[in-house]
This record gives structure tokens, C-alpha cells and sequence, in this order.
DNA sequence: CTGAAAGCGCTAACAA
DNA sequence: TTGTTAGCGCTTTCAG
């Protein structure tokens, strides 16, 4: 109830132990009898105590919150990534530091660099640096590494394998059997697994192309006539593809499926909807908070197996048909 | 150069000099001679000396973060305040704590709460909670109010009156006369205030709806016949508005001109490419940051007059044309 | 103008 | 199982 200047003396005193005794249950770090335990929680209650961050961090070393490195927070993709980070987060007690990369000078290794000073671990979304300038930059920090893989980092991705092949299985199970897979910038991890993938799976490649609706226009300039459906690395591209598509007097689906990738809101929004491949985005973001911390919580053993790959998944909308 | 572990007592050491002068030069506390202050200095560049935050913390009162607020940060128009913001306070070397309230349960109140204590003051982006509780929220930390005003609180706003007139403006001098003003949520400030001024300038209100595309092609069914211009509370609702219009078999902007605000990425991205309003984001942020470090660092004399307003612009874009 | 000393609130040995 | 004792790195009186 009271006013948050209330400190682990108060609590002590309350429940007439010592301040080391209320550490100990607030913290669980020693086993303490029943009875205390039960009398310094009540206290802690009663005066509505709770510990302060600064003095754990310097008495402790734990800082108590955590480093979320993007590459773009105004970027909903990334934004809803951060989400599902900071839900798992304060879930955990702990705090988020945001951080975007991309705007202004700062890339990711000099941010990282900056807030592993403040935190007890970072989470790096779809990081591009050369792994061993990010390994400087977290100096001696855990940190988990979002939507790509690398020797001697833990990682949470979606699977971009079972992303290509849910879309090529959509539009081939429809019919189509020539198929173009248009590429997205080629120093992602994310392109590196897709492009392969696509290639496996038969697919003419065109790009790579920026990420984005003029890219995705781009593309449309170079497509094979006898291609019946087009897949591409992600959402915006996609639009991008059709609108210069329909400008060139082509019908989507009629003459061309098109099919995205990331499922951000826009591919609801445009006619035609856009059929897209979905990703768990939050869950991205909470499933690495939780590494993360189990990171923190007891130094990696194996850091080579903290591999986690999440499964993604078709939304059929209308950009895609049979074809004629 | 040095792995960050560097203390102000080695700094004190290698300056010849006692580790309250070294802290003196760090915060320019008091009157220094030009002498010890260029040595402590030079000490402080080799030793790659930053001060840690807890103990500054903890010892000074001062958190050296602030916490940001947001309804939802997977909408770029708040992140992009965010990021404004975010560079404002890094330029400042001040941490930033982000928080989205409508994600979960945790409204702006409790948010508020939990990051009152880690903060030297909070900004508050487009809150709607009643202010009362607000302030009990902050507990005595400064905080400044975003896209909303009210009294007691300072505030950076954008322009929302301007917002209208120059809708209206462009619409008007284009030859329409009979305009309507599809309205938003009802419990924000940006609503009331634009409400009001369309009303003023004899516009026809439609509405409230929801500030989504779904809420946009509700207002399509509402709409008089006479209308040939129609402006929106914000883009999504415009974009919205339109899909309806166009399934109906009305022309944009042939048979009626649209108009939306904010000029979020969307716009640019539909056919017809949507005229809007846009606000400086951004700077929004930024201001907000500059004006709560002012108040960090000397408290409030008349809070009251620390408001300021931000300008908009119209961009022009094709779905708004010269009526039949 | 500068040094010395006392904490800020908490955790972590070390005893008991 | 619990108390005692030191600090963590910094700011801030208070002297000088």
C-alpha cells in the first residue's frame, strides 16, 4: 500500500528478521523455514515492498532487465517480435531496453555494445552483422539470436524451410507447375534458407530485390510469361508485385497466383487479399525472452543445441487460383 | 579502450585526484580548476571510463532512463514517436524504457505504475485514461503528455485543428461543397478536437467508428449521396472506406475524393494512392523528451504553460480530385 | 577549489 | 536455518 520508498529494512524489521533473511525469500536463494517465510511474505504485503532494481543491480550484478536489439521497431513485423519479447519479460520481472538499429547511424553492434552494460542479456532480431563483431559487442552478455542461425549463438527462428515448401505445396496442389520465387536482400539468413529452399523445389529465382513495394515492383518487370505463380520473400514485396502487375493489365489470380510471406496486416487490407505464409511472431520473441533467461539464469552448457525453430502456416486469401 | 569494468576510483587514481572530483567533472556539479578538470578528463578518455548507472542511481536519486508509454507499439504511428523519442533521450545519454498498454491487460495506469520506479520521468502518448489517475500513476515523476492535453500536464501535441483545415482546405479550393468528417473513437483527444473543428467548418459527421478499415467501410454505408468529399480520422479508416466504396461500384476520386490522416506507409501502397494529412512523428517524440529533460532537471515552475503544438501538412496524393 | 567520509538498498560470503 | 559483515560504484554533505 505504501508509497514505494519501503526497503528490505522495513520489511526486516516488520517481520523481525534480518534484512539477509528477506533477501533470501524474495530471492529463494536458501531454504528457510516455513514459518519465516510465511512472516516476511506477509510483511512484504503489508508494506507493499518491493526491491529496487539499482541496489540488486550493484549488490548482486543483475541488472534485472533485458536488451531487445531491432533491426526496425517501426516495422510491425519486428514490433510484434518485441511484443512477445516484453510480455515473457515482465512475466519474469524483468525490464526491456528497446533498441532500433537501422535508424540513425548506430548499428546493431554498437547498440549491443552500448545497452550490455544495462542488462543481463540481449536479444538480437534478425542481426545481419558479422557474428564475430555481435560476439564483441555483447561482452561476456548471454544473448540469443531471432530469426538466424549461427555457430556458437542459441537461436529461436521461424522455420523459412517449411515456409517456401507450405507455399509451393499451396500453389502446386492447385495446379501450377511453373513457379518463380522472388529473392530478398541476400545478406539475411532468412533469404539464405529460402533461396535454397525455393531452388530445391524447382523454383525460377529472380532478384535479389529490396525488400520492399518498389522491389517487389521491380520484380514484376522480370517475370517469365510462362510462370503461373509467383511466391515472394515477403508481404510488402507481394503488393508491390501485384499493383505493377495490374498496371501491366494482368489479372491476379486469374493470369498470376501471387503469394506472400510474413502475413503483416497490409496483406488483408489490398484487393486482391493477399494469400501469405505466416509466422509466430510473438512467439518468436517470448520463446527467445525464455532462453534468454534460462541463459542468465544458469550459463550455457551446450550453446550449439539451444536451437529452437517454430512452425509457420498457410493463410489462403484471394491472391492465389488454379491456374488457366 | 578498456573492457568497461573501469571505475570512478581508477579514474581518481589515474587523475591524481579524489573520486568526488572526478564525479564533479562527470556531472559539472561545481566549480572546477581548468587544470584538474582537463586531467580528469584526459584520465577518463584513456581509461574509456562510463559511470554505472545503478550506483549513480542509487546514490544520486537519478535512474538515468525514462519510460515511454504507448497504446501499441506494432502500429508505426506510435513507433515512430517512439523512435523520435528514443533518439531525443539517447542523444541525451538517458536509457528508454518502452511499455505498449493495450497489448494485455496492464492498461496505461499500471504501466505507468511498475515504470514510475525505474524512471526519471515517463511520456505518455496518447493516453486515455482519466488524468487523475494518471497522476496518481507517476508517483511524483515528471511527465509529459503526447498527442493529448489537459490540465496540470504538460504536453506536445500535433496540430489537430490545423489537420482539419488543411483537409478542408484541399478539398474546398478543389470545388467541393458538401464535405463529411467520418469520426473516430470518441474517448480520445485527437477526436474531440478534431470533431469540433469539423463541425465548425459545416462539415457533414458520420460516425464514431472504429479508427480500422473495417471501421472505414462502415462509414461507406452512411454516407449521403450529395457528399463528393469524404475525410477520415486516420488512414486505416480511409483506406477502408474505400475498399467499400469501390466494391459498391463508386469511383475514387471520380465520383467522390477521399481523404485520410496521419499518412502512414499504407497510403502511399492503395490504388488510388491515398491524399492525407501527416504529422511530424518523429519530432513529436523528440519534443516531448526535450521537454521532460527540462523538467527532470529543474522542476516545473508553471507546468501549465508548457504545452506546445506541432505542425501539419497535407500530402497530396490521387484519391481526392475536383468534384463532377 | 578539492578531499574525506557517509551512505543509497541490496546481495553474498562467512559464521553461528 | 538465520544473523553479521562487507562492500557494489557513485553522489553528496561537510570540512578545509
Amino acid at each position: 500500500m505504501s508509497r514505494g520508498k519501503v526497503t528490505i529494512a522495513d520489511v526486516a524489521e516488520r517481520a523481525g528478521v534480518n534484512a539477509s533473511t528477506v533477501s533470501r525469500v524474495v530471492n529463494g536463494t536458501a531454504s528457510l523455514s516455513p514459518d519465516t517465510t510465511a512472516r516476511v511474505q506477509r510483511a512484504i504485503a503489508e508494506l507493499g515492498y518491493r526491491p529496487n532494481r539499482a541496489a540488486r543491480h550493484l549488490a548482486g550484478g543483475r541488472t534485472g532487465a533485458i536488451g531487445i536489439v531491432v533491426p526496425d521497431l517501426t516495422n510491425p513485423f519486428f514490433a510484434t517480435i518485441v511484443r512477445g519479447a516484453q510480455h515473457a519479460a515482465h512475466d519474469a520481472g524483468e525490464l526491456t531496453l528497446v533498441a532500433d538499429s537501422e535508424s540513425r547511424g548506430r548499428g546493431e553492434v554498437e547498440l549491443s555494445a552500448m545497452l550490455a552494460r544495462d542488462v543481463d542479456g540481449l536479444v538480437l532480431c534478425s542481426p545481419t552483422s558479422p557474428a564475430g563483431q555481435l560476439r564483441g559487442a555483447v561482452t561476456g552478455r548471454p544473448a540469443v539470436l531471432v530469426n538466424r542461425q549461427a555457430r556458437g549463438w542459441p537461436s529461436v527462428v521461424a522455420d523459412q524451410a517449411q515456409a517456401v515448401e507450405v507455399a509451393f505445396d499451396d500453389v502446386r496442389s492447385q495446379g501450377h507447375e511453373r513457379i518463380a520465387y522472388v529473392r530478398g536482400p541476400s545478406n539475411k539468413w532468412t533469404s539464405s534458407v529460402r533461396d535454397r529452399v525455393a531452388a530445391r523445389l524447382g523454383a525460377v529465382l529472380v532478384g535479389p530485390f529490396a525488400p520492399t513495394f518498389a522491389g517487389g515492383a521491380e520484380a514484376a518487370e522480370v517475370l517469365d510469361d510462362d510462370v503461373t505463380a509467383v511466391i515472394t520473400h515477403n508481404d510488402l514485396m507481394a503488393v508491390g508485385l501485384i499493383d505493377a502487375l495490374l498496371r501491366k493489365g494482368r489479372r491476379v489470380p486469374r493470369d498470376l497466383s501471387v503469394l506472400g510471406c510474413d502475413d503483416i496486416e497490409i496483406a488483408a487490407l489490398t484487393r486482391p487479399r493477399l494469400t501469405s505464409v505466416a509466422m509466430p511472431l510473438e512467439e518468436l520473441g517470448a520463446t527467445a525472452v525464455g532462453l534468454l533467461l534460462d541463459l542468465i539464469a544458469r550459463p550455457a552448457p551446450d550453446v550449439d543445441s539451444l536451437h529452437r525453430t517454430l512452425p509457420v502456416w498457410l493463410v489462403a486469401r484471394d491472391s492465389t487460383a488454379r491456374p488457366k
